[in-house]
DNA sequence: GTGGTCTAGACCACT
DNA sequence: GTGGTCTAGACCACA
């Protein structure tokens, strides 16, 4: 799944590995993620990594953080691609939650 | 008062709060604290976050906790600067509880 | 070594281990620690109950942390008393630690 | 279910309770029990009453406490009083797990 | 891959 | 009903 000899760097490819699941819906909003460390473990490789490609799935709004809870699927991205614009109350939830 | 997103822990901010009370005098020595479960509704973080706080002030002095009973604001090293000396007895029981 | 039963708070048992290997030597002054995971795994302990029996050994001046590295053996009190001046550099090295 | 003004201690009232919602099985072995906190605002009592009545149930066999995890039922005595006498490996298994 | 911070609880010892 | 201890994790900041 993960191929480290390949030109796309590692962070991109596991990035893209989690979008698919969440498109796929094999990940579901609200859902918690693997941790950083098991997904380190799965991979083999460094947390930094793992971060990296979690915090640009943050930024493009499809998971959110908790401190000391988890990283959660977020409502918006999947809602907006599956129907278009988000309502502005569920956009704000969806930032809200970002925080 | 409280700022979840800042880069200063959130104990320091409480630690910090707390610090000034007393400094200000709304806490007086002798005075009982608000109990950690209060803090920690009042500021919605976790009771251990609120016990780093008061941890860190009982280490500096200011706060002393009596099992069973609750957090008490001590004899502060500033008041005894300024009003002098306090009574023997007075004196060991904030050594003791400072301890 | 460490007995989950005992009245003694099961952070003083390992504090008391920790202590006792500096004080025989097993553990040199520079020395690196086990990792708090490790010694999570060791004593069957959550991380947390190795942090507060670390923290305390810190706060003595036994150890040192360093943020991303690990947490070290200082130069103990009991050597700079045996082994008369350490050097200015040491020094005040061991002491910014020990805060 | 509880009766403050009866002449039956209020501790042994709920012992009772507990003990009952064991033998119907509305409390599984293995199952959690509500945290004595819970308790305590259920019946409105102190949670040192509630630890009275837990503590009889644990020195019985019914009950056993993890730290920091909860109290459970424990496998024993719902077997022993199912079909009588437990096998030796699942008794030292029950011991064990009482630790 | 370490230590730092934090969660959302639990049971324990004590007043 | 308080503070004390502890769990079983999590994410964060750093080297």
């Amino acid at each position: 799944m993960i191929d480290k000899n390949s030109p796309v760097p590692i962070y991109s490819q596991i990035e893209e590995y989690i979008r698919d699941l969440i498109r796929k819906g094999e990940l579901q909003p609200g859902q918690t993620l693997p941790s950083e460390r098991e997904y380190s473990e799965q991979f083999q490789v460094s947390r930094m990594t793992i971060r990296q490609a979690i915090t640009k799935l943050v930024n493009e709004g499809y998971l959110y953080r908790k401190k000391g809870s988890g990283t959660f699927v977020a409502e918006t991205k999947f809602e907006q691609a599956l129907q278009g614009l988000t309502s502005f109350t569920e956009d704000m939830k969806a930032r809200a939650y970002a925080k």
